[in-house]
DNA sequence: CAAACAAATTGACATTGTGTCAATATTATC
DNA sequence: GATAATATTGACACAATGTCAATTTGTTTG
């Protein structure tokens, strides 16, 4: 039983070795690169295995990426999936702002690894689908929340949540690309703050 | 001079004629196919030139589709510049209203040429920039709007006016690729009337 | 108008990267 | 220790790019 075990362990541990060694030089490659410019030749030359090898144990760049991506996702999901039962407007309001923070800070902590996602999203059909995924959970999150307020009778019910979530969401997706590019000159606080404010209350003075 | 001008036309005319052919080929085959697809081999088949002939004319694929985008662009620039002087709250909204339809109506009239315009801004470092361009425009565009509703006391005065113009636009550029994709549901109208209602009044209840 | 010149066109070539697969090396089983 | 199963490997075929010396086409000049 237990030398049995061992024996399979053994041999499946030389795959697990080789396929932990080429996650590690792909990500490493990735990093001081650009999605675009690394080659498989690069990273198995770092992980120190056959061309062929990288082939056996992915289906190319795109998979070794998507697995690298796999626990930046698992935090997205998470902020996603925070709660919202707001009793006021002015507690949702805060609750909102809280969540919007969260997402541009995990911008923030994961930006590089964020940044090859990025550009992966314009090359590669998979992982544009896999960032799918992740703007649509949240966009299904977001409706819920809407269709909350509205139902309980915070927010204004003459809008279509779903539409209202997504362009909640897109504006949110925008200034997170932002942040890791770091382009913005502002700081999260404020954008969070700033879209946030009109999101809830609308730009205009109304009496 | 008749002749001189008519002879230095001949030669120019074969130039212009190659280029030409080119474009239209270029045209057809990205339309036909995808960005990342599409080749230059394709391109100089159906314009029935050589292969290098393609770069002596273009750098490259890229620069073909930056030329055959500029019709385009310039459309967008003309939606960008637009008036902008309201008299009242109701005016602004109606006018962001029609700006943010006529913005996606854009979108859907050009739906083709857009749809590779995307696929290459992912690919493409040099289109992206190009394309930054325009939003950048947009951007600048409404930050100025923006900056006169505040400074007419028709918005609220506590928010950065460029920030508040950039979110207002990613929601709008998102929907934007939706509807060049066709992913989106709702009409065009309810989009705009959706997201022009959040920006300028906001989802959640004032008294 | 024909020789010399200038400009535009061409396709073969070197280069770079991908993905496949028959051969080889390693590990497990009998 | 022989055999079978599995993992690894790099050489190869293929596809696309961008370059450049050679060729073709058009212009000028004596």
């Amino acid at each position: 039983m237990k030398s049995d075990d061992m024996k399979i362990d053994k041999r499946h541990l030389r795959t697990i070795r080789t396929r932990e060694k080429l996650l590690v030089a792909a990500r490493e490659v990735f990093l001081e690169n650009d999605f675009q410019t690394t080659t498989i030749s690069q990273i198995i030359k770092r992980a120190g295995v056959g061309y062929g090898t990288a082939y056996v144990h992915f289906e190319g760049k795109d998979e070794l990426l998507i697995v690298l991506m796999e626990d930046v996702m698992d935090r997205f999901h998470q902020v996603a999936e925070q709660p919202f039962e707001p009793g006021t407007a002015e507690e949702a309001k805060k609750q909102i702002e809280q969540q919007a923070t969260a997402f541009l800070r995990l911008a923030e902590q994961e930006r590089e690894m964020l940044r090859i996602v990025e550009q992966a999203i314009g090359v590669s059909y998979i992982i544009r689908a896999k960032w799918k995924q992740i703007r649509e959970r949240f966009i299904e999150r977001i409706s819920r929340d809407v269709r909350y307020a509205q139902g309980s009778g915070l927010a204004r019910s003459d809008l279509n949540p779903t539409l209202v979530a997504r362009g909640w969401f897109f504006a949110n997706e925008m200034y997170l690309f932002e942040v890791i590019r770091e382009e913005t000159t502002a700081s999260i606080e404020e954008i969070a703050k700033t879209l946030t404010a009109v999101y809830t209350t609308g730009l205009y003075e109304h009496d």
